[in-house]
RNA sequence: GGCCGGGUGGCAGAGUGGUGAUGCAGAGGACUGCAAAUCCUCGUAUACCGGUUCGAUUCCGGUCCUGGCCUCCA
């Protein structure tokens, strides 16, 4: 069966067939760095994770980039207020966002690139744009015509006349048409800019993606990626202004995108103080917990952030480590065709992941501890295909703290002791004096062990 | 107002033109000194109303409800 993946610009599910099958390519709107990373940044960070790790299997080489947007309004409003260096904002929330996405599980995109190290690309684009007749200069702004590009809406399938009506944007008085978005705007002394053709500005918010995209990847590539609110207006512009510069029919030829994430069935907003950050998570869940919880649903469905779907999570990781617990792992054996399949129907992760119950359920019901290994290898290595299940199911169980091992298994073999002794009173309080520090004991043939609840 | 989605058991969440996965929770049982883990068994779930069809949860139309975008947003 071929990758199929669902393109936003047809709204039907096409059949993946890469532009060059050597060197497949993909683009993904990153952050912008101004503040921790919330966790509806980390969905499509993980959907496009899993997605590269099924194209670098069926593809020889895949180049995956992702931007971090280092120069914004917000930006520089969020320096304002901390009473920071833009610079150091930017490189402090850039590196909290690295490690947010490694505790994830995500594999680091094959080029990371920034905005601020790519204005000469997007000045040359823009000069483009203005010989071309697509875009204008007016009062320090440059600004792309909308209505000289007879494409646009293509991928929102908006009427712009009709949306407007209905919003009542007020109209920048440098705009000519009310949908012309700004590709270069002017700075002041004390706000970061660059010289350009139309004296200090910096750039408007799309041109960035648009000028990246296509110095690694080119004129044309495979998949272009992101949230749902990026449809309307960043990827609509992103379109334009690449194919009024390069030509109809480059850019991206399939557009992927992620349903929002709400939180306890809101949206997440800062005025509703229901904004969760990745960091803040980490507190409490483990980054595979996150993960997890992110891809049991269908990426294209809407996701509910709260505390259930985190536990519900979590004891399915239990089940699945638990299934691997002891085991020895064979490397070589293969991953799971039913997940492999689930995957390459549009990134059915939720069905993937019933594949990966099913196979631990079969781990537990097999009779011989060869079986049992055969089948828990099979497990791991299907899980993999969804940056799943890779630790170590005793680090899982019992956490990085060591510390105080020595002590539980003192008291365990005391109680072993009292049990050997008939001694149950004494058993069971020591097995509630470990309880009350969270420590759970499971008796087996194979002697006592613990993990944490 | 315009443009997109979505409504499946207590919860989460897939598939499918021919009585519907998977997990959690719940009930009963096996195992256990007790547990935990595990295994077995159990639930008349497809918003509503029409239409097409031998047959619809699946296709079409309508109703209701609900989410998103149209302003910065992943």
């Amino acid at each position: 069966m071929p990758l199929s993946l669902y393109n936003t610009l047809t709204r039907k599910k096409e059949t993946f067939t890469p532009l060059d099958p050597d060197n497949v390519r993909l683009y993904l709107c990153g952050p912008t760095v101004y503040d921790f990373a919330h966790i509806g940044n980390a969905r499509p960070s993980v959907i496009f994770d899993v997605l590269t790790r099924l194209l670098r299997c069926l593809y020889s080489e895949v180049t995956f980039v992702r931007n971090i947007t280092d120069i914004d309004d917000k930006i520089i409003k969020a320096a304002q207020e901390n009473k920071e260096k833009i610079m150091d904002l930017t490189r402090r929330t850039t590196e909290y966002y690295r490690n947010d996405m490694k505790a994830l599980g995500n594999i680091p995109p094959t080029q990371e690139p920034l905005a601020t190290e790519h204005v000469e690309e997007m000045i040359t684009m823009i000069s483009h744009l203005i010989e071309a007749g697509h875009a204008y200069e007016s009062d320090g702004h440059v600004l792309f015509s909308v209505k000289s590009f007879a494409g646009y809406g293509q991928l929102s399938r908006c009427n712009h006349d009709e949306m407007l009506a209905g919003a009542r944007v007020e109209v920048a008085p440098y705009k000519r048409d009310a949908e012309d978005f700004i590709l270069w705007k002017p700075s002041l002394p004390e706000i970061p800019g660059w010289d350009s053709p139309w004296g200090y500005g910096r750039p408007g918010w799309h041109i960035e993606c648009s000028a990246m995209a296509q110095k690694y990847l080119g004129e044309t590539f495979d998949i272009h990626g992101g949230g749902h609110d990026l449809i309307f207006p960043h990827h609509e512009n992103e379109i334009a202004q690449s194919q009024a510069c390069f030509g109809s029919g480059t850019f991206a030829k399939m557009w992927l995108h992620n349903g929002m994430v709400t939180v306890d069935g809101e949206k997440m907003s800062k005025s509703l103080g229901n904004f969760i950050t990745i960091h803040q998570l980490f507190e409490t869940t483990p980054g595979e917990v996150v993960r997890l919880v992110l891809l049991s649903s269908h990426y294209r469905q809407p996701l509910d952030w709260n505390t259930q779907v985190a536990d519900q999570a979590h004891q399915s990781l239990d089940r699945f480590y638990n299934a691997l617990r002891g085991r020895k792992i064979n490397e070589t054996v293969p991953s799971s065709e039913a997940v492999k399949l689930a995957l390459k129907d549009d990134l059915n992760t939720p069905l993937a992941i019933s594949a990966l119950h099913e196979i631990a359920t079969r781990v537990n019901k097999a009779q011989s501890d060869a079986e049992k290994d055969t089948l828990a290898s099979e497990l791991k290595a299907s899980g993999a295909w969804l940056g799943l299940l890779q630790q170590d199911p005793e680090m899982w169980f019992k956490g990085a703290d060591k510390g105080e091992e020595d002590a539980i298994l003192e008291l365990i073999d005391a109680r072993n002791k009292a049990r050997a002794a008939k001694d149950f009173s004494e058993a069971d309080r020591v097995r509630d004096e470990l309880l009350a520090k969270g420590i759970v004991l499971e008796d087996s043939s194979q002697g006592t062990s613990w993990r944490r609840e």
